[in-house]
DNA sequence: CCAGATGGTCAAGCAGCTTGACTATGTTCC
DNA sequence: GGAACATAGTCAAGCTGCTTGACCATCTGG
């Protein structure tokens, strides 16, 4: 594989990710979620299970705890999470989502979908499940960040 | 396909392009340029050609003209780029990439074959093809933005 | 040749992140 | 039990990359 290959294949990911998130984002917001931003989005996906603590979220996400307590500062304002008392450790807080976050997480699932659909549409449903495999096969621990 | 099948596939898009990125810069680092960030890389691939007015620069990449404009300080200042006269507009400036510029661009090249060339051993060299034609099909025109 | 469009820059402000310092609570080991 | 250290979280200050707004120089169409 010669170089400008590479380089096609780079700009073919970085496309298809951003185009993905920018289409989610907006699924989400025309489902009246406002003033999320798509980092939120793996910050819920990381508190839905069971909730999560400040540090275990910024250890998620890759950035300082200080940050990630910012983002949960900003979704608690504006209802999307609540802070609880850690039921084993009284220094920590556990942050867990509010019914609010719960539906916000299933519009984005929801916009995914819709998105993924187009893509069916497009390649064919096992063109994607391969495409899905194989991206989980190359990257099983790519970085939950910017692309750039 | 079921919602959370459509979260993997985003998981696994926005790992796999982050990785990207991230080893990308990192092999970039690694043969001596620094002060770069992955962005100008996108910058770099438009100049590269036969160079590019800032407004150009700021419609590819999906900003404003003046953060273009910051950019291209940027990169002059590194001697990465310069701003020379436009051949037919008095109003514009050329951005053209040195020779330096050239070598970042080639730095960036090799350290993208370097990734495919795992993922190909990996997947094998059709795997990987048809990864990016699929991709390529999926978002021919997606934005030059971070994932998020 | 003049009115409006366009290329570029300067300036100010903002959002999201960082580093550094600090308090409160847990944990380890004697 | 208690001293020493580690860890969870926050406050504060600062940086960077972007934005909006204002402006001048130059092009373009009637």
């Amino acid at each position: 594989m010669q170089n400008s290959e590479a380089m096609a294949l780079s700009a073919a990911l970085l496309a298809a990710a951003g185009e993905l998130t920018q289409r989610i984002h907006e699924g989400v917001v025309a489902r009246g979620f406002e003033g999320v931003r798509p980092a939120h989005g793996f910050a819920f996906a990381r508190l839905a299970p069971g909730g999560a603590t400040v540090t275990e979220l910024a250890a998620h996400l890759g950035v300082t705890k200080q940050a990630a307590s910012q983002l949960v500062d900003d979704i608690v304002r504006r209802g999307y999470a609540e802070r609880r008392a850690h039921p084993g450790d009284a220094r920590a807080r556990l942050v867990v989502l509010t019914e609010r976050g719960w539906a916000c997480t299933r519009a984005a699932e929801e916009a995914a979908a819709e998105v993924v659909r187009e893509w069916s549409d497009l390649l064919g449903e096992g063109e994607v499940r391969a495409l899905r495999d194989r991206l989980g096969r190359i990257a099983p621990y790519g970085p939950l960040r910017p692309a750039w």
